[in-house]
This record gives C-alpha cells, structure tokens and sequence, in this order.
DNA sequence: TCTGGGGTCCTAGGACCC
DNA sequence: TCTGGGGTCCTAGGACCC
C-alpha cells in the first residue's frame, strides 16, 4: 500500500503560483490558518491557530486568502496521476489518497520504484511536494507518511513493522485525538506499544466498543481493510461563522437561505439528492446543537430544503436566541445519484391552461409509467427547482 | 489559542415493526 | 392483561480527521 500525501497543500499551491511567497514563512489563512510552509511550521504556525496568534508568533509572517478553485484542480491533476499508476485510488480528502499497488510488482515494478515515481510525476507535472509512505497496509503506510514528511518517502519493511509501531505515541494512531490520548495517558497508556499490551474489552470500557476493537487491531498490526475505489461523499454541506457580534433572527435566517442555496447548488452539479437535512449552530461559549429532518424523498431542490432547514431554525430560535449564535451549517445527508448527462428522459408537451402544479403532476405520471417509481425521486428532485431550467413550450 | 470550512464514524434512546 | 426476541429507522450528540 501507498499513502501519498501532499505536504502543507494549500500553502504549496500558493507557494507554486507566487515565486515571492517561496522561502519565507507564510500560511493561507482567513481568520483561522488553513495551512502553512514549512518555514512557518518551524515557528509554531500550526494549522487551525487564529491569524492573530499566528502573527505573534511570527512577525514577518505572510498570510494569503484561500483560492479553494486552485486547489481543487490540483487535487484533480494530483489524483490523475494517481489513478494513472493504479485504478485502485482511494481518496481520503482533498490532498491524500491511498494506493493499492500490490498487483504491479511484475508489470511495472517494486512499490517503492512506484512511490518514486509518483513523488516524480507530482512534482514535475503539478509542481507540488508530496509524501509518501509505503507498507504492507493501510495504517502503517499512513503512519509512514506521517514520519516521512515533508517531501519524504519511507519504506516500512515487513520484518521492521513492529519496532517502527511501538515507540510510536499513542497520538499518532489515526483516530486518536484529544480525548482519547488523555484517557489513554491517564490509565498509563503512552505508546503504541503500551496500547497493543492491553486488553480489548478494557479498552472498550475506556473507549468505547467500536473505537476499542479498532485501536486495539492497530496497535496490535491487525488492518486488513483493501483499498476501498468506490468510496462516495455520504454528505454535502456548508457553514459560516458569523463572529461574536449579535444577529437578529432575520440576519440569521438570510444567512441560512445563503447556505442552502449553496448546498442545493453544489448537490445539483454533482447530480446528487438527498433525504436528511441537518442544522448547525454553535454558540458564543463553543457547545453545538443540531437538528436533523428526514424527508419523505430525497431532494435537491433549494425550495424544498430551504423550507426544511428554516423550520428545523424555527424551531429552536426561541431558545437560542440569547445564546449568541457564533456559526450556522446545513449539511443534506443519506444522498442518492439522481442521474447526469445520458439518462433517459421523458419530454412531453403541455399546454399552458395547466398549472405549474398540473404541469408537473403530469411530467411525474409520466415518468412514473416509463421508469416506475424508483425514478419519482429524480423527477421530484429536478422537477420542482426554480433554480433549475425547465422551459415548457406553447404547444 | 478566543477559534474556518468541509467532512466521517459511533453511540444511545425512542418509535415502530413483525 | 402482560409479555419475548429480533430488527429498522430517526434524532442528537460526541470524537475525530484534513
């Protein structure tokens, strides 16, 4: 297994398309950090810290606005090459990806040859530093990457898995955050080596079930999971912080039909629908709430979720109101593919003494005789947008 | 350290079904 | 009138990841 992993990825973009921003400590940032150069991490300009701290870290410090559009086509140019070495990519996020390369050996060659040549192709062709690491799995090629960085590569031969595991902090499993290193490290728990030596049913005392069983097979080198291709986005969503001063309900509704716009929008040109709509909010204190609806249908009209998000706000504005409300999300989950470019359609005519309503019963009928009733879902979800252009001609 | 934007998975209780 | 055993889906919250 591969894990390819592209070093500081937004600053590295920016550094790519801006020679000034190379060889100084800089950070794309926009209230938080998003990501910083090397240089930069070497002061302490971590991801996540606010601008500000990280001004007064270091002084000399260039922050530049985040260009998502640039760093999604390199993402794409990036995973290109990937998926030109193996069909068998499976991305984790925007800048990593994993790559089973197991079945190359005679054809093309030794992994490690492979990982060379993708650090090669990555920098040659997109121009960026990428890291790789290369093991017998997914988790200790993770973890090898992790060490490797930056522009690294790092072999973690069979023989050696153990030795190069245990020392290991228990932090740096995948999955292990905050919470659970502090639970660990209470109980005397510091090492990876520390966690394979315990018992599972008293992990998952600690832990949790699930999180036990999983920690405890990863310390204990036990990761049999394949390189999964067909992995899909389970949701699509968007936020907005909305800083600390206080916002009328008006405001905050303005806001939400904004983001749900957005949402609608971007769950339309991935030729996604979904049932399950959920609200976030988070408050001047930092404690979150949220509310979820599940529709009869799945949907990616703006009308319909619009609708759905301001009632589920409805509900709990009277509650909230004084609570301070520091960001909204919407996020539309449980998503189904409602069909692109070559689907089979229905066109009909219709003449204009119907109403829009009638215009579109009958448009469903209609599909529902040609497809049967699976097919109601992307009728509904396309049919009822205002957003989405649906010319009727006169006759 | 006073904090962005996009996600994933797990848990637990309740409603409901056979 | 009181009751077993097995299951699904929905909702809210929490931990975690990049």
């Amino acid at each position: 297994m591969l894990h390819a992993d592209l070093d500081s990825f937004y600053a590295s973009v920016e550094q790519r398309d801006d020679p000034a921003l190379r060889g100084r400590p800089m950070a794309v940032g926009a209230g938080v950090i998003l990501a910083s150069s090397y240089d930069a991490k070497r002061l302490g300009v971590r991801t996540a810290i606010s601008v500000q701290t990280a001004r007064r870290l270091c002084p000399q410090l260039v922050v530049v606005p985040p260009r998502f559009a640039a760093y999604t086509e390199a993402s794409r140019a990036v995973f290109d090459i990937f998926r030109d070495t193996t069909p068998l990519v499976e991305g984790i996020s925007i800048d990593e990806a994993f790559l089973d390369v197991s079945g190359l050996r005679r054809l093309v060659g030794e992994p490690v040859t492979i990982a060379r040549r993708v650090r090669e192709r990555v920098a040659d062709e997109v121009g960026l530093p990428i890291t790789v690491g290369v093991a017998r799995t997914k988790f200790l090629a993770k973890v090898a990457s992790a060490v490797a960085k930056p522009d690294g590569l790092l072999v973690v031969e069979p023989a050696d898995e153990s030795a190069f595991l245990h020392p290991l902090p228990v932090e740096r499993l995948w999955g292990v955050g905050k919470v659970t290193t502090a639970k660990l490290n209470d109980r005397g728990v510091f090492t990876v080596g520390d966690l394979a030596a315990l018992d599972v049913d008293a992990l998952s005392a600690l832990v949790g079930g699930a999180v036990g069983r999983h920690l405890h097979a990863l310390a204990n080198n036990d990761d049999p999971r394949p390189v999964d291709v067909g992995r899909r986005r389970a949701s699509i969503g968007a936020q907005q912080a909305l800083g600390r001063r206080h916002r009328s309900r008006a405001e905050v509704l303005a806001v939400l039909r904004r983001l749900v716009d957005r949402v609608a929008g971007r769950m339309r040109a991935a030729n996604r629908a979904g049932v399950t709509v959920v609200l976030r909010v988070r408050f001047a204190d930092f404690t979150r709430s949220t509310r979820s609806h599940t529709l009869p249908t799945a949907t990616a009209s703006t009308a319909t979720l619009q609708a759905t998000a301001v009632a589920l706000f409805e509900g709990i504005w009277p509650s909230i109101e004084d609570c301070g409300i520091t960001l909204l999300g919407v996020s539309v989950g449980n998503l189904v593919d409602v069909g692109g470019e070559g689907d089979d359609g229905v066109q009909l005519a219709l003449n204009f003494e119907r109403s829009e309503a009638e215009a579109l019963d009958t448009v469903i009928d209609a599909v529902r005789d040609r497809f049967g009733g699976a097919a109601l879902t992307r009728a509904a979800a396309i049919g009822v947008d205002p957003g989405i252009e649906m010319p009727l001609l006169p006759d």
